[in-house]
DNA sequence: TTCTTTGTTCCGGA
DNA sequence: GTCCGGAACAAAGA
């Protein structure tokens, strides 16, 4: 599924691909997403220009003229394919295949004024697109909530232990808490608890300075190296037209029960279980 | 049939 | 009153 690193690799490709063009129309084949679509969305955005990209936690806003911004998620298996139709010379092609993968899941279909069309495919359709305004960005309901990104100096010693000290809860739980730190997923977090080598089980109030700078730490270096790693493999690819934005990333912990430990020195196996409802990975005797 | 996944909301207990 | 964790919910496929 699509974790914070893969939504800026989507969020930086869709940025080289789409800015200063204007869409054409809107197709709507479902609009039961995870919110329903905004019946107007084709005469909102029809004729009206992208002027510029963000990524907020997991959300991608884009924002068009005239105030107009669309705020999206791609939920657990949203995906954002660009198609050109240029491309597409014969029902053999690969730019043909592409654009038809899984074709029943292509449930919006934006046509952009350079023959291009960028689809919204979404097989569990637990993502959305909401019309929202630019200037209320801040006071939108998803975004007012969130706290800073982990990859920007906000998150920092200081702001962990002034947030987080007089807290109960597991350090599983605080990682996961989106007004405490935004957009990491349960993946994530159970690789950085691995790499800083704490327990998932840990109570925030036995942590040392030294455990919170190695979480710290961790988060940011995982998150860098995954976006390093998915905009490569998007090169790679040799096309941003069909790049679904999920790659396949080298898990150390997650979903490797009862496997051994993949770091060198210990011999621990992993163990799984349940916190929050999530599924937790963690090394039964390197994570202390 | 059951399990999995995320973000959000609701609820009961401390 | 507030904090916390667990359950439930949405959908679809394995």
């Amino acid at each position: 599924m699509p974790e914070l690193p893969e939504v800026e690799v989507v969020k930086k490709s869709l940025k080289n691909k789409i800015i200063d063009l204007s869409f054409r129309k809107v197709l709507i084949n479902t609009n039961k997403l995870r919110y329903t679509i905004n019946k107007d969305l084709n005469k909102i955005i029809t004729n009206k220009k992208i002027l510029s990209i963000d990524r907020r936690s997991k959300y991608i806003l884009i924002n068009l003229e005239k105030n107009i911004t669309i705020l999206t998620h791609l939920g657990m298996t949203g995906k954002f394919f660009l198609v050109d139709k240029k491309k597409i010379h014969s029902k053999t092609s690969f730019y043909y295949k592409i654009s038809n993968r899984d074709k029943k899941h292509n449930h919006v279909i934006f046509f952009l004024n350079n023959d291009t069309k960028l689809i919204y495919n979404d097989i569990r359709k637990f993502g959305f697109i909401k019309i929202i305004s630019t200037k209320d960005i801040s006071k939108n309901k998803h975004l007012e909530t969130l706290g800073p990104e982990p990859l920007s100096k906000k998150f920092n010693l200081g702001y962990f232990e002034k947030k987080a000290s007089n807290k109960k809860k597991n350090l599983k739980n605080i990682l996961m808490d989106q007004s405490f730190v935004a957009g990491l997923g349960n993946i994530y977090v159970n690789e950085i608890l691995h790499l800083s080598s704490l327990n998932p089980y840990k109570s925030i109030k036995k942590l040392d300075i030294k455990d919170v700078k190695k979480i710290i730490y961790f988060t940011k270096k995982i998150l860098k190296k995954s976006i390093l790693e998915g905009g490569s493999s998007i090169k790679n690819f040799n096309n941003s037209d069909g790049k679904d934005g999920v790659f396949q990333q080298q898990f150390k912990v997650y979903g490797r029960n009862n496997k051994k430990c993949t770091k060198n020195y210990c011999k621990g196996i992993i163990k799984k279980s349940i916190i929050s409802n999530r599924s937790t990975f963690y090394c039964i005797r390197c994570q202390k």
